[in-house]
DNA sequence: CTGTTAGCGCGTTCAA
DNA sequence: TTGAACGCGCTAACAG
């Protein structure tokens, strides 16, 4: 942190003009004469000049920071979302914090506050399980820091949010097990303040409805998304031996649970099992030839979302006060499960 | 970014005092008078102050920000690490900037020229597959910015290392599968560039030698790591129809690689499977019930390495120039493979 | 213990 | 087109 002492001035003073001129030329400013600012530039490169940015930021009143809450990163939904949105920041020259809520809603309030004390230009928010009012979020619209929700928004008005369409999903899924001749489909949910479990449920209903399979709540379990929820489930649904022939889960880690649990005591899996939200590619086809997952882009998705934060930092013309923007999660059926 | 206007000098105006008690009372300083202290502090509060922690760094010559570089987030290992990383760096308030290589020296290259522009204050590397020579990371040394590496280090002396002894997981994996009745043992082993992995071949070797076993190098296939590879790998396993009744991978993910298409293939795995730096842990046991992880503490690492950087960074008295802190791995059998 | 003064490095007035 | 001067908000040196 003390290398590179070549200032403005420094250069200003070995060219003999002023250090605004320098200043100009740096930004590229039309304000300043070709000739002086080639000369300037060059000058600037051979003394191995680099812009103080910690200066320009406060000087410019902006963090070129964004910041990000996530639940966990260890998730590979996460992380996937993460390296799209590094990608995207990191080529507009912005960087990012990431912050982890492991599920806590006190430590989403602290978050917020350590991001907007870093005066972050932008937030990007996948919400925590136990976030149910959204005050902490407000000052950061109060100040004028733009607020993107993906994935795990909330239902509330007037917000940007990237999602997939999760009643879709949950539909596509279960009419997918049931084309493959599954009619009794158990449910695994996950906590239902959230909008996307909420929605995955409607979906299966719906799909069950139009197929004229009746709906029995015994079906659906809910989970708080744990590995160890899902071995619960399962022992839940050996204990009330509860018959089915498909599971529809709604999210990826408590499924691999159940399916661990299950195989462990010996019980063979059934045929059918389908994710929604499923991102942990590496594991699905290992696992469990006999599956079929619907895919959550998180890479994607990350691109998208930091794509909209940046527009509304940077306050594009034109731009929507809010908007919520759909995407495509497809449907993977296995190789091997393929008929 | 312009809410917040309330700086010093407004609470010291409010409370015709100098802005420099009121920074020294805010920052704590032992030289200014209890009952003012107080009075400042509540009237910060009253106003609702935030420091301005961009105005702050620049004037100390600090960015309060430590650089990551790693191969790729997505990879549980790494997210892992990334996840005590955060934790660590969030109790001593520094921020975190997290760069991916994507494997690539290039990126690599670029990245630290954008840590150096962004004033980090330290540094933390995993160094990518393609990565030979040392000299980008040359200027943080010459700039007195501390550098650490974990897992994937370079072989050059004078560094600070967090690591896993990689021999002894090589040589304990191995040493585990031969107690428990393997005689040929593949071993799926990772860029020979790489420390770590020509350490944990090492190991390899050394456990054959120690029980009479003759190496064979044609028991030796290298990959690049990913899940392809190790697809290549198992299909030129089964090409050359090379006798074996046991795998010991160096790497999880062309592991995963591996068993998938040997599953897919409809051909057994054979009885006894090692992986060392095994970190996705949500897959272990479901994947092949007769596998043993030598698993790599990712979590625990990122913390370690953030603990040694931090103090590097506060130039804590007492600490050594450099040093190599060998973590524990630990070696996990499964439940339903124990005898 | 407190105030005065002087910047950190940069960007942006206002004049010229 | 350029220069002079100022200030972003904070901290540090030196007095007193």
């Amino acid at each position: 942190m003390d290398a590179n002492k070549i200032t403005i001035h420094d250069i200003a003073r070995d060219l003999e003009i002023d250090s605004s001129t320098v200043s100009r030329a740096l930004n590229n400013s039309p304000r300043v004469a070709k000739k002086t600012k080639d000369k300037i530039l060059k000058r600037a490169d051979e003394l191995g000049y680099q812009r103080n940015i910690l200066a320009s930021n406060l000087r410019r009143n902006v963090s070129n920071t964004i910041g990000v809450i996530i639940p966990r990163i260890s998730r590979h939904f996460f992380s996937s979302v993460i390296q799209g949105v590094e990608e995207t920041a990191y080529l507009a020259g912005y960087n990012v914090i990431i912050c982890q809520t492991l599920e806590q809603f006190e430590r989403e309030k602290n978050i917020t506050e350590t991001l907007f004390a870093n005066r972050v230009d932008g937030v990007l928010i996948s919400i925590s399980m136990e976030t149910l009012d959204y005050k902490h979020l407000e000052k950061f619209k109060k100040a004028g820091i733009p607020v993107v929700f993906f994935d795990r928004h909330c239902n509330i008005p007037e917000n940007n949010n990237v999602l997939i369409d999760d009643f879709k999903a949950g539909f596509d899924a279960i009419q997918h097990l049931i084309d493959k001749g599954c009619k009794k489909i158990v449910h695994f949910s996950g906590p239902q303040e959230l909008e996307i479990y909420k929605n995955r449920l409607e979906g299966y209903k719906k799909a069950l409805h139009n197929n004229n399979i009746p709906f029995h709540s015994q079906y659906v379990l809910n989970s708080k998304l744990m590995e160890n929820d899902g071995v619960e489930n399962a022992k839940k649904l050996i204990d009330t031996q509860l018959e089915f022939d498909g599971i529809f889960s709604a999210n990826d880690t408590a499924a691999i649970g159940a399916m661990k649990y299950l195989t462990s005591i010996g019980i063979k899996i059934p045929q059918e099992i389908a994710i929604v939200g499923f991102s942990n590619e590496p594991i699905s086809t290992v696992i469990n030839p006999s599956l079929t997952t619907i895919n959550q882009p998180g890479f994607e998705m990350g691109k998208i979302a930091t794509d909209l934060l940046l527009k509304h930092i940077k306050k594009e013309k034109g731009l929507p006060q809010s908007q919520t923007i759909i995407m495509d999660s497809n449907l993977i059926e296995r190789e091997s499960t393929k008929k």
